[in-house]
DNA sequence: GGTACGATTGTCT
DNA sequence: GACAATCGTACCT
């Protein structure tokens, strides 16, 4: 994409300053890229969850601010990484006007540029079958893209950055957009059937398995 | 200062 | 299908 792309900096971030719940649908599809010294990868994003913040039992942001969920609080269009039981990186774009802390968590992508890349990087992070494995799946997508707690607070709509944020020309295609309750959210069932924020490329295969919370 | 818990994944049965 | 791994953060005493 040349210096034209019609659809970047503050026209993008205005677009990603919208309610959680409006900005999710509006990412499947999208592009997110990372740029690393070992190399390139391009990623579709396929699955995502919305959370609204303080409205949201399940969101980090809940309980309000704090230290680690500062970068949710503030201006759209910049990540929040976080480590989730000490293992693994989940990896969120946050969304809403600031204060809000609304975010979107990236659960699953396909992986469509730097396959080769991002598998060397899931082999030695672990086990990885198929390309379809690459991504499926938020910790997954995270080192797919070689995204940590380094990248947290990282701006992916202003240019020159590391991770860039690349959003779908034509948006999703009509009626492929399926939702659902949010996978794992703690709460039980309940709170997730209450809070169907899940939202996905209806038969897409790199889209990852309903998991009830426990 | 100490304890309980978590937006997951991989492996074993 | 069920469970262990593993550590930073939040909350309580």
């Amino acid at each position: 994409m040349a210096a034209s792309d019609p659809v970047s900096g503050p026209r993008l971030r205005r677009a990603l300053a919208r309610p959680a719940l409006e900005v999710a649908p509006t990412l499947l599809g999208a592009h997110l890229t990372t740029r690393r010294p070992d190399g390139v990868v391009r990623l579709r994003v396929t699955e995502v969850e919305a959370y609204e913040g303080a409205l949201d039992p399940g969101s980090h942001a809940f309980r309000g601010q704090t230290a680690r969920n500062a970068v949710m609080f503030g201006p759209a269009g910049h990540l929040y990484v976080y480590r989730h039981l000490g293992l693994h990186h989940c990896v969120n774009l946050v969304c809403g006007p600031p204060g809000t802390a609304s975010a979107v968590l990236l659960r699953a992508g396909e992986v469509v540029d730097g396959e080769e890349v991002a598998l060397a990087r899931r082999r030695a992070a672990g086990v990885c079958r198929t390309p379809v494995d690459l991504a499926r799946g938020p910790a997954r997508l995270a080192v797919a893209l070689a995204l940590d707690r380094s990248d947290d607070g990282a701006d992916v709509v202003g240019g020159g950055a590391a991770v860039r944020l690349e959003p779908a020309t034509s948006g999703p295609p009509a009626g492929a957009v399926a939702s659902g309750p949010r996978v794992g959210v703690s709460g039980a069932g309940g709170a997730a059937e209450a809070f169907p924020w899940r939202f996905w490329l209806a038969g897409d295969a790199t889209v990852s398995a309903y998991r009830r919370a426990p």
